[in-house]
DNA sequence: AACCCGGTTTCACTATTTGGGACACCAGAT
DNA sequence: ATCTGGTGTCCCAAATAGTGAAACCGGGTT
């Protein structure tokens, strides 16, 4: 199967499912809450959560009782993106779009089914930063998402249809695996894709995706706006973009799937 | 003791630690490597891997059979960093002290003996996003650093202090805990801490403690420069910055060093 | 052919993890 | 004061998962 992170390695496995868990609650959550995410017994849990909080992964607030994750996370993670993700190398490319075309640059990997955004620059002035690296989002609705969903290969991308939600976002989100499967047919031979508001309303974006050299899919970069403007004026600067990133891709080698 | 993640909690204790030593190199590295750094027998470190590989902790490469610190942290400190970090507080005010003084600006958190940043904005245009959140320094030479250590309660500051390597990075960096207590001494009485060429030549700093209502150090905020100009010019913006920051701290309540 | 080296697997032994259930605590209801 | 339901913590015999010395497997070298 896909690369699912099943609850099947032993004790590592489940300590992580905990974590991730209480990371997907997206707040500081007292121990009950924790149990009814949980799939293990309350003993066990209860003793998973002393663990992790004993090593740094949670952070357990005395007073209010409540977990969150903690920062030993950051320190690892930004090992992580800088050795791992397609940010390093993408990062002066996405400044030279971000100025080319003066709107919000993404950069994003696949993560599973989801979308995962390892990188970001903001519209114009103010930057608030990294928040949007490590944010994930859904596949079958974003511009990054569609333009990596459609050079997947079929044995790939299956299964990952097979996940989506297909929750009815805006009243133009794709919501069937059919129409989803003529989009990317169309993706594909245009080479980019767009988003037209299938996500938020009143957002639009173009995204291309980041190849490798034997065709594999490694990320996708696309510019969102609000604005009224006709989305292919971006398309030289997105493409330029891509194709350096691409060509600086050479020698590194970049995750299979997992797939087994 | 102190927070050390000992290696003390079981399996996951042990993955955790063999985790973090990947992360530690800072780049992919192969088994053989890994083997060297890990405390555990060949087996244990072998099976450690593959669970943490699995999981989606660690990347495996299989041309190269290197490791290297998988996108999964980078979902989880998003979590992390969003909800046990200052710096979704912090984020607008750093914005303003950055436009305000046009130098580089960090936000870090003390993070066992280390100094952990966790927000960053660069001196003028042109911004290298996220290059800095989660990246590790070491406290006693840091601007950062020494303004966090002189608010410590003593009973907290000594096993830190006694962490330090006190390598002598410049000639001006400071390398003994007395000149140390001393230096901190002047901080707390200051109440700010300068970075006089102690970490890098060429580069200083000027830094502030921020301080929750009942006077616990929660991070500091720091303004570096490679220029000429004197530090103290930035006092008055920093000093804004970091009391608007503790105001907003208020019904924050946060990580006690985990001290027990 | 004998040897070394990094990586992978085996398997009998053992330490850790498991989880049902007991317990302690608190707040509100009786 | 006493009961009661919801939470969080702890125990301990049984079950399981982890351990690690040693063997094994190519593929280079000598």
């Amino acid at each position: 199967m896909n690369v699912q992170r099943g609850g099947s390695d032993g004790t590592v496995g489940k300590a992580l499912e905990v974590l991730d868990r209480v990371a997907a609650l997206g707040r500081p959550v007292r121990f009950s809450e924790v149990m009814d995410q949980s799939p293990y017994p309350k003993a066990t849990t209860y003793r998973l959560l002393q663990t992790l909080t004993n090593q740094g992964m949670l952070r357990l607030d005395p007073d209010s009782g409540t977990y969150a994750p903690g920062m030993r996370l950051v320190r690892m993670a930004h090992a992580a993106w800088a050795q791992s993700s397609l940010a390093p190398i993408a990062q002066p490319y996405l400044d030279e779009l971000s100025e080319a075309v003066g709107e919000t640059v993404h950069l994003a990997q696949l993560d599973g089914a989801q979308v995962l955004y390892v990188d970001k620059r903001n519209a114009t002035t103010r930057v608030p930063m990294y928040s949007d690296a490590g944010k994930v989002g859904p596949a079958y609705c974003t511009g990054v998402g569609k333009a990596m969903l459609a050079f997947l290969p079929e044995a790939e991308l299956a299964p990952v249809l097979a996940q989506q939600s297909w929750h009815r976002f805006t009243p133009n989100t794709i919501t069937t695996p059919e129409a989803m499967r003529a989009e990317l047919a169309e993706i594909r031979a245009a080479g980019h894709a767009y988003d037209r508001e299938e996500h938020e309303p009143g957002i639009r974006c173009i995204a291309m995706p980041v190849l490798s050299a034997k065709g594999r899919v490694q990320g996708a970069v696309s510019v969102t706006t609000n604005g009224p403007g006709p989305l292919d004026d971006y398309l030289p600067a997105l493409r330029a973009a891509v194709t350096k990133i691409s060509g600086d891709l050479r020698d590194w080698r970049f995750p299979d799937k997992g797939e087994e």
